[in-house]
RNA sequence: CCGUGAUUGAGC
């Protein structure tokens, strides 16, 4: 049982689907196909893989599910969006606890329904730290600093997550004053409290503030060696971003495609392509990098080639496409791409929107204008 | 034996 229990949790993200299923299957096919434990876990991994559908199948198939099998399903149903159903189950749950009530108000704050989460909170029976954090959090996410500092202050107890939690949000806000001393009053400094202040420090353009915090801090984990390499990216300073990438000690996916796009402001296309094909897990985000360096440097063929290769596109990688053919003044294809995303959004309404005008197609723009889903 | 919170990467 523990041996299935540890191949469930292995499966925590969709790339690993495949894999998921299978071990359903051999759950199924044993002696523990009624077990609400591992039933349980299966809700989380299929959550986790991006199958609410099947997450939901295993939750119905579970004859007496307890608070734990709930919370699970409330979880899964949330992180696709699914609120709805989630505060259906939410509201059938005879016996709901904190963790529960922290899940439901997460859900409604993420999508940005933050009197909803703000209601469940003053409705949770025993608040903990982290139904306030989560509060601290999401006020902060959607630019309400002064409620999310009045909750930070009103908090009974605050833990190390909790101010981290706060430093961050200042930091991001651009109030990285506050977010410093808020830091230099901590007893407790978490790795996470020290990036977010450097990154605050870069994003104010305080390179040396930055430059100081980062030789101060304690240790270095992937997150301060990720800010630091893309604080030079971001200054197009390759060769201090090519230092730092190689005395990364292990690079995960993000670095390498901070490397890649500092590697493409150069024009150094071989080794952008080089660091591209040695991620281990290749994401969106780095297939999106790799097209976008090309077609910076005007080779829309390696472009269309990469965006042909990728296994899934997105509202990203296609508007990064989009772009490649509007650089080129293709605005034939850049209109049938136009076309064929479902979901666009502001950034690439506004790039079909410049195409139609660089081409004098003013009735276009104007209709494109009119429909956009949103201004910016 | 199972459930909730913090920091880093791409497109106009």
């Amino acid at each position: 049982k523990h041996g299935y229990a540890q191949l469930v949790r292995s499966c925590g993200s969709p790339r690993d689907l495949q894999r998921a299923i299978a071990i359903h299957a051999q759950i199924q096919a044993s002696q523990f196909r009624h077990d609400r434990f591992l039933a349980n876990l299966l809700v989380e991994m299929y959550g986790k893989c991006g199958s609410v559908a099947d997450a939901r199948r295993v939750f119905d198939s579970i004859p007496d599910p307890n608070k734990f099998s709930s919370t699970l399903m409330i979880a899964a149903h949330s992180q696709h969006g699914q609120i709805v159903q989630a505060r259906e189950l939410f509201d059938r749950m005879p016996e709901k606890d904190t963790v529960t009530w922290n899940g439901m108000a997460r859900a409604y704050a993420q999508q940005g329904h933050l009197s909803e989460a703000k209601e469940l909170f003053d409705r949770t029976p025993r608040r903990d730290v982290i139904s306030w954090t989560t509060l601290v959090l999401y006020f902060a996410h959607y630019g309400r600093l002064e409620e999310s500092w009045r909750s930070f202050h009103r908090m009974p107890k605050r833990d190390t997550m909790a101010s981290a939690t706060m430093v961050a949000a200042f930091a991001q806000h651009g109030l990285v004053e506050d977010a410093k001393s808020l830091f230099d009053g901590l007893p407790e400094k978490s790795l996470v409290a020290w990036n977010s202040l450097v990154q605050g420090y870069v994003q104010g353009d305080l390179d040396e503030e930055a430059t100081a915090m980062l030789e101060r801090m304690p240790e270095w984990d992937i997150v301060s060696w990720n800010t630091a390499l893309q604080s030079y990216v971001d200054l197009c300073d390759f060769d201090r971003a090519r230092d730092i990438f190689r005395r990364i000690p292990e690079r995960d996916t993000m670095a390498s495609t901070a490397m890649i796009q500092a590697n493409g402001q150069s024009g150094h296309l071989d080794d952008a392509r080089r660091i591209f094909e040695e991620i281990n897990f290749k994401d969106l985000v780095s297939w999106a990098t790799v097209i976008v360096a090309y077609a910076n440097n005007g080779k829309i063929l390696e472009a269309d080639e990469m965006f042909k290769k990728m296994p899934l596109w997105n509202l990203w990688s296609s508007t990064s496409m989009m772009g490649a053919y509007a650089q080129r003044g293709n605005y034939s294809e850049v209109e049938r791409m136009f076309a064929s995303i479902p979901d666009r959004d502001v950034i690439c309404c506004n790039l079909m929107l410049e195409c139609y005008a660089q081409d004098g197609k003013l009735k276009d723009a104007v209709k494109i204008f009119e429909r956009m889903p949103k201004h910016n």
